[in-house]
RNA sequence: GUGGGAUUAGUUCAGCUGGUUAGAGCGCUAGUUUGUGGCACUAGAAAUCAUGGGUUCGAAUCCCAUAUCCCACCCCA
């Protein structure tokens, strides 16, 4: 039987694990600078705080989620994001005592039953932040840039970020029915999926695929443009938040999202190299969430960013990630008395967090020497009967050929120097 | 759920219109005589040619189905 990794999930090998290190230290320092700590969650909830959290008239919750039942008959759904489940954390806890507001980001793993296509996994990472508590658009321009300097940091050029408010409930409401009023006359003749939307979000007609050309969707009215007096003063907030700090953006009305929790702002982060899932990072306002979960009403907003999306794009652009090499020095034994010294050596500098390797495969001399030279260990110290005698070793340097003589018991302060 | 392309050693790929023991580069292991590496040379291991059927005297090669991968629709990170 030859097992393979199911579809949609992949793994991360050790040959690229440090890109992984570093974007995920590059993220949490970012957020503790901003003053965010780490929350880890669960990896499955309740199927039912996602139905109510996300929305069950989502397509998320409709027909992508892993859902089974437990042995114990509950019924169990593998997190398809993070935001219901640090949602749920926040009630449970009682984190409305804390003082507000209340900030946290996750690393986390997500999972959607989808067809796999570049930039989207049936398994995939994410990061993630939420803020709790605080209703003024400072806090939305606040987690803006926290992904903002995070770009920065990681070295990312050209991700464009577009914003747009879609209003509170009420002045979502009286947009839909004037959209409906608006598009009635034409539903006829617009395609299957706008027919069906009409009835359920006619909102979404606007960003439509294939009528999204034609003049009447494009002369159709704007929920930018018709949002209540809070909302249009929150927007116009957030925006002179963002100009005061001199983050570009651009206004685009057909940022919808597709989960049902967002209010006022929404917002994105978009590239032009991960194929047609150009999002990088989205997110949003969700005035209503905590309330709708079973908690006190509270204001929260948050994001989340795809983790193979934002590498990707990092590779695209050709962003260099150092890898430290951790391993500093190679033993290369030439008999079996030299080689226990150097395993009592080598624990030694372990102890002293100095990272070393020797032979374990039984090689001869020659060949350590060939397994040193391509290993790409930065330096290389041959023991045998004339160091077991003398205890000094010759410390070589890998890449300019120096040697140095150095006592054995003091290899540790010698490697720490370099 | 719906389309298009692909699937041959660990990996990247050859294998022409079906014809004996399926090849190469890289990688891996060992050696090139015993105290200094990356190179070079030599040898070796490694493939039920995605899986299951079918056509044929004969299939990696042709046909069908399934799975997986890549890309796209939808939707999202």
């Amino acid at each position: 039987m030859k097992y393979s990794a199911q579809k949609g999930t992949k793994d991360i090998l050790p040959a690229d694990i440090f890109r992984w290190h570093k974007a995920e230290k590059v993220f949490s320092d970012v957020c503790h600078s901003f003053g965010y700590e780490e929350i880890r969650i669960p990896t499955f909830e309740q199927t039912e705080l996602f139905a109510r959290g996300v929305g069950d008239t989502t397509d998320v919750v409709t027909k992508e989620m892993y859902t089974f039942n437990d042995k114990g008959g509950r019924s169990i759904t593998l997190r398809p994001e993070g935001t219901a489940g640090v949602v749920r954390s926040y009630i449970e806890n009682g984190m409305a005592s804390l003082p507000s507001p209340v900030r946290m980001y996750y690393n986390i793993t997500s999972f959607r039953y989808e067809n796999v296509q570049k930039g989207r996994m049936r398994e995939f990472h994410q990061f993630g932040l939420e803020s709790f508590g605080s209703t003024g658009p400072v806090i939305d321009a606040e987690i803006i840039s926290v992904a903002d300097v995070f770009f920065k940091k990681i070295g990312l050029k050209n991700i464009k970020l577009r914003i747009n408010s879609i209003g509170c409930p009420a002045c979502r409401n009286k947009y839909n029915e004037m959209l409906k009023d608006y598009f009635r006359p034409h539903v006829s003749s617009m395609c299957e999926d706008c027919q069906a939307r009409f009835e359920k979000n006619p909102l979404r007609m606007i960003d439509c695929k294939i009528d999204g050309g034609k003049e009447v969707v494009q002369n159709a009215p704007r929920l930018i443009d018709h949002l209540c007096d809070d909302c249009k003063a929150h927007f116009e907030g957030l925006k002179s938040r963002l100009d005061a700090v001199g983050i570009k953006y651009t206004i685009d009305p057909n940022i919808v999202r597709g989960l049902d929790y967002y209010t006022r702002t929404v917002f994105e982060f978009v590239s032009e190299n991960v194929g047609t899932q150009g999002t990088i990072c989205g997110g949003g306002r969700y005035d209503g969430l905590v309330e709708n979960c079973g908690g006190a009403p509270t204001p929260g907003i948050g994001f989340a960013m795809g983790v193979e999306r934002l590498l990707m794009e990092a590779e695209a652009q050709g962003v260099l990630f150092e890898k430290n090499d951790s391993v500093r020095i190679y033993f290369a034994g030439m008999s079996e008395a030299a080689s226990q010294k150097i395993a009592a050596i080598c624990y030694d500098l372990r102890l002293k967090g100095i990272g070393c390797e020797t032979d374990l495969m039984g090689r001869s001399f020659k060949a350590q020497m060939k397994y040193a030279g391509k290993s790409g260990i930065p330096y290389l110290s041959v023991i045998g009967d004339d160091e077991l005698k003398s205890g000094e070793v010759r410390i070589k340097c890998m890449a300019d050929g120096s040697e140095e003589t150095v006592k054995i018991d003091a290899i540790g302060e010698y490697l720490t120097d370099k």
